[in-house]
Order: C-alpha cells, then structure tokens, then sequence
DNA sequence: TTGACATATATTAATATATCAATATAATAC
DNA sequence: GTATTATATTGATATATTAATATATGTCAA
C-alpha cells in the first residue's frame, strides 16, 4: 500500500518551486528536451536536470531517448486526487502573466535549433 | 492583480508539512483551539502557533477568540483553483492511516478538559 | 578508437524552513 | 491592582532546499 501523507508532500515540494511549476506548464504545450528548457527558462543545464528528476519522482513527467535527446513529457498521474491536484495547480497558472510569457517565448525555441545535432535527412 | 504563482507555491509549500496537513484534517473535522491541536499531535504549543501563522498566511484557515482560546477553523478559499487544490489535498489522505487514527483520537480530546479554564455556569 | 555533444551526478555554498525553549502578550479571575 | 492561563513571538539550532561549478556518463559520428 502506498503511504498517502508521504506522495502528498512530495508532490506538494514538487510544486513548491517556481522553476519546476514552469517547466510543468511547458511541458503541458508539447514534449520537450532539457536543452529546450534550459533556454526557455535561462538557467544552467544541471539545475534543469535536477528539477526533472525531483519531478520524475513524483511520477508526473516521464521520459524516453531520442539519440543524445531525453524527452520529457506530462503524465498522467494514477491517484485521482493527486492528479485532479496537480491539474488544478496547472490550471491556476493560464492566467500567470509570467507563464504566458514563457508560452509564448517556447514558441520560438527548437531543439534542432539548440543543438549541433544534425536533424534527421540533412546532409 | 494577485501573482498567481506567488500564490500557488504559498499554498504548495503550506501543503508540504505533514503536521500542517493533520492540523487541515483536523480542522476539517471541527474548529479548534490550540491547546487541543497540541494535544492531538503532541508537540509543542509554538510549534503548533507557527503553523498556524503559515496556515493564516494561505487564508486556508480563519481564527476567532473565545475568552483566553483562540478558535481556529478552515476557511473557504476564494480562488477556484487553489480551492480545489486544497480540497483534492484533503481528500487523498483521508484513507491515511496515520490520519485516520487522529481523527478518532481527537474524539476523546476536549478543550474543556485541557485547560484549567472554567465552563461557562460551572460554580 | 577518439572527439563532440546532451544529459546526469557530485560537491559545495547560500538560503529557507522546522522545531523548541524562553519570553512576551492578552484575557480573565480574584 | 496581581495571578493565572492560553496563545504569540523571539531567537537559537538543526535540517532541507536550491543552484552553481565541476566532473562523469552515455551516444553518435568520423
């Protein structure tokens, strides 16, 4: 049986940090790898590899390879009061002028720009 | 205009204590005085005071006096969002065992016999 | 192989938080 | 007034969290 005080407070650290609930949003808008969000957000790529396994912890993003990428997506959580939690906390940020910001900032980043990787087909 | 984000993390770190999560699900039996929080979770009387004061801060709870008590009882939130949130918080652990067990602990626990305070019409 | 690259982990320093003893405040009784 | 009681505040200490730098790992291409 799972210890229900102990996954409820690490879902609550997990979104008691600004840089995680960021990356959270922005991985509501598509997958993403750390390089895009370390753009997005502007902050070292250890720090964003950090928060993704603070987040993995909790079993809300999951990821898989794509050669030297790692795609990070949202996942749906199996605890229904967990996850109708962490939907309304997503949901409390659409109208963050901040979040909105970013959105919009992610529009313009692309990993194939990012990195060297050559992107598949190229010669 | 509230800062959304500023907000959510007050209430995501609030929710990621496990004697303010007992204190809420006390308080989501009945109001209480402080006295009678510290005798449920059997810590000290400022400890207890300062989570209420975090509590507070979150508007999760409201206050009234009584003479020398101070009565504490959850409060509505007014932003859907974060009310939910809490709601959903509350919600999962109440198949906790540990939780469980204060709640039928806190039957058996009275302001009245705490404290030296007389009863109203007692001679 | 070797080198370049994307990401992960370890270490450290700075900051934040929780707890609790001691003390202060406020309400009541005498 | 003074004493008593319930709660708040203060300040000290221990622990947790964050983020930055340095280093390591794993993948791919040449």
């Amino acid at each position: 049986m799972v210890e229900k005080m102990k996954q409820l407070i690490r879902v609550a650290k997990a979104l008691s940090d600004s840089n995680r609930m960021k990356i959270l949003k922005l991985l509501e808008q598509k997958p993403l790898c750390v390089c895009e969000l370390q753009t997005a957000l502007e902050i070292p790529q250890p720090t964003v590899s950090s928060h993704m396994r603070i987040l993995q912890n909790t079993n809300m993003i999951n990821s898989h390879k794509d050669g030297l990428w790692i795609i990070y997506q949202l996942a749906e959580l199996t605890d229904v009061h967990i996850n109708a939690l962490v939907k309304n906390a997503l949901k409390h940020l659409t109208s963050d002028k901040e979040i909105r910001v970013l959105i919009n900032k992610l529009k313009k980043i692309d990993r194939f720009d990012i990195c060297n990787t050559k992107r598949k087909g190229d010669e």
